[in-house]
DNA sequence: TGGTCGGGTTGAAACGTTTCACACGCATGG
DNA sequence: CCATGCGTGTGAAACGTTTCAACCCGACCA
């Protein structure tokens, strides 16, 4: 493999000064630089981007490690974090932990190993072994889609508890006494929060609420909810689910098993992607700034560990959107 | 930042023997291998990878650079890829080209220079400069979803011309006698090659086909697609789509406008993502087995790169398989 | 003419690993 | 008692960059 060293033999240059060609072009003359500048192409010498680092102690790469990257809700996050990244000419790596620590420390402790210029982070569980260990590591880190206290870490995400309250508000207007919620792991806070701001609203207002708590945030998990949901008796008439993934398993399930939507089975999703309004009915949905929590989480990263080196953490919060459509209007 | 030399000055040892008990344990005694450890363990030691892989020569990185991350499709291949390397202590990187040339020669580059181990590709243009470039890097790479000719690379697909003649012939055996098929940029293989099957079996069985081309392959550009075959007269009673995602938006279209599916207008897509089954009318779709589209292409990868160093290239070829549902289902 | 300046170039050190030839000490066998 | 070998450990080289002090040389100025 060609290196700096054959590139300067062939332009009879030193290796600094092939290094300055490439760098600062500037400081070399123009005869010269042309010259070096042949050669390159002429060998096709790609630099090193592994010596340049481990000189530089610093590597040009930005890591995303996400939940579920089945989940577009995450893509997007993904695609907000890169027009940050790209910006400043860095390079994102995403890394998808399917919501499973052992996953998420590997991929963190691979991270750690790379010395990458900073994590986004949409953790499994904040207060996990998996984090403290990675911490140790002294690689900068911002947490996404999920608030942390702001002397433990920067954080961007969009406030759970209104946007649960938002689903729950719409559910009970429409006169619904029964409620379920589908909802993920416990561990994940997202789940625990959309569910306090249901509670905040439905609590004490006569509102019967049943949980369920399916196995994963995804598609095939929502189908079996759905089922379990259909088994209940009395039935629910409408069911929040904590992303739009569970809500349209439920919504096949309902389909399939010939109930009406929204008349007989009323359906709340969150994160509201883009198939949410393509569904078998159009989902009512709770919607999040996806790109925007992505961009501003890398942006957050960057003004920490750029040269500027500004001191603190901050946590920024977004509010949520309830999106109404067929599936909870109730056609009259 | 701590290092190999921080450990060895701790535990009184050489940086040799601190190597040996990170790298080849068995070589060192018991006792020094635990004092070691805990000193590792004390110090919050990791090691460095970018001084790892500039001794070593190579990353334990692998790539995998696809056409757009929004697809599920790909999120599939992705999750395929990363069995196989992590079965093989490998890591992978995924990059989105978005089908554009300037972002995948850019993430192209970025590769080369990171020395990976190897990129699984799926090109948006197998002989642009993009593609040029970077072969003269060195570093080796698999085509995934888009056969060559085994002589320039090894490469995995599906079989995009039975798959198109899968939808043609089940579309013309259901009658329809105007056919328009929805594609996306012309420059990609998939696209031309699923329409070449389509034309192999309607072309001149007296069916007449409009081709419409959207400017992307996703949801957005589909629905637009949908509007334009709207305005069309006579209109066509059958759509292909060159995939789900733009079939899905044909169909909100459709559904939209009052048009009835599938008696008006029956539709068939591409890829049987999970969201299909999910959609506003169930959609048939030519599935692809796309897990193992990626497994395939990593493991072929490894077997060029590794130690056993195979010398030639394959291509391996799956065959499509029509999954049929309610958009063309016509019910009488 | 001598001194200073500055543009252009060089050579070597440093980054943190891994590897490998070698050294040391001890037991074993001749 | 010497040779051999084995189990451990060491020290230094090498990987491909970047950076920086030093150097060279011609021009300009006093």
């Amino acid at each position: 493999m060609v290196g700096i060293k054959d590139v300067a033999k062939h332009a009879g240059v030193s290796i600094g000064t092939v290094s300055n060609v490439v760098n600062r072009p500037e400081v070399v003359s123009a005869a010269t630089r042309k010259r070096v500048l042949s050669v390159i192409e002429e060998l096709g010498y790609v630099r090193d981007e592994s010596a340049r680092q481990l000189r530089a102690g610093r590597s040009r790469i930005v890591a995303l490690v996400v939940l579920d990257l089945g989940n577009p809700f995450f893509v997007e996050v993904a695609r907000g974090a890169e027009e940050a990244a790209h910006a400043r000419g860095l390079n994102v790596i995403t890394c998808d932990s399917g919501q499973r620590t052992d996953l998420e420390s590997s991929y963190l402790a691979m991270l750690a190993e790379q010395r990458v210029r900073g994590v986004l982070l949409s953790p499994v569980d904040t207060s996990g072994e998996a984090l403290k260990a990675f911490r140790r590591s002294g690689v900068p880190y911002v947490f996404v889609d999920r608030g942390v206290p702001a002397d433990q870490a920067s954080s961007v995400s969009v406030d759970d508890v209104a946007g649960g309250a938002l689903a729950g508000r719409h559910l009970a207007e429409a006169g619904h006494r029964r409620i379920a919620f589908v909802t993920g792991p416990a561990v994940l806070a997202q789940c625990r929060d959309r569910e306090a701001g249901l509670r905040s609203v439905v609590d004490g207002s006569g509102v019967s609420l049943t949980v369920l708590e399916a196995t994963a945030l995804d598609f095939a998990s929502g189908r079996d909810a759905g089922a379990r949901l259909l088994g209940m008796s009395p039935r629910p008439t409408a069911v929040f689910c904590a992303n739009d993934l569970l809500a349209l398993g439920v919504l096949q399930a309902m389909v399939g098993a010939g109930i009406r939507v929204p008349e007989e089975m009323a359906i709340v999703g969150y994160d509201d992607i883009e198939f949410a309004g393509a569904a078998a009915v159009p989902l009512t949905s709770v919607r999040q700034p996806a790109r925007r929590l992505g961009r501003t989480a890398a942006e957050l990263l960057l003004a920490e560990t750029g040269d500027g080196a500004a001191a603190g953490h901050q946590g920024v919060v977004f509010t949520p959107e309830l999106v109404v459509r067929e599936s909870t209007r109730t056609r009259r």
